[in-house]
DNA sequence: AAACTGACTAATA
DNA sequence: CTATTAGCCAGTT
């Protein structure tokens, strides 16, 4: 058994995020223990294959809008997959934070 | 080991 | 509102 990786925690943060609910990639590093490791939130699911059961589609940039990433693609089916649960996208492709954010301490993490 | 890179964020202009 | 700058941290080259 080797080192825990911030990677899993990270994961499993993810996984906690409630259906029809989203959060930044600060707030993941926050509860992670990386303080300033939004970048490596972003990382993690960057690798994160597909079928890994990770809810990657809840995490967003702190402007409430969906990270590009190069290719359009992912972005499309983020914001299909976060539409299929609830959330409501802006015209400007952006979300309401201030209703979809996920409060872990309000939503019992 | 040094330089580059990026699914980030906050502050400024 | 958009554009630019700087700070951040780990993975890649």
């Amino acid at each position: 058994m080797k080192t825990i990786e911030a990677y899993d925690l990270i994961y499993s943060i993810v996984s906690s995020i409630p259906r029809g609910r989203v959060a930044t990639y600060g707030q993941v590093a926050e509860l992670a223990g990386l303080s300033r490791g939004a970048r490596q939130v972003g990382f993690a699911l960057r690798v994160l294959p597909d079928g890994s059961g990770i809810p990657w589609h809840r995490v967003i940039n702190s402007r409430g809008e969906i990270s590009p990433r190069g290719e359009p693609e992912g972005e499309h089916e983020q914001r299909l997959l976060l539409e299929s649960e609830g959330i409501v996208f802006n015209e400007g492709g952006r979300l309401s934070l201030r209703q979809f954010r996920w409060d872990p301490e309000v939503d019992g993490y």
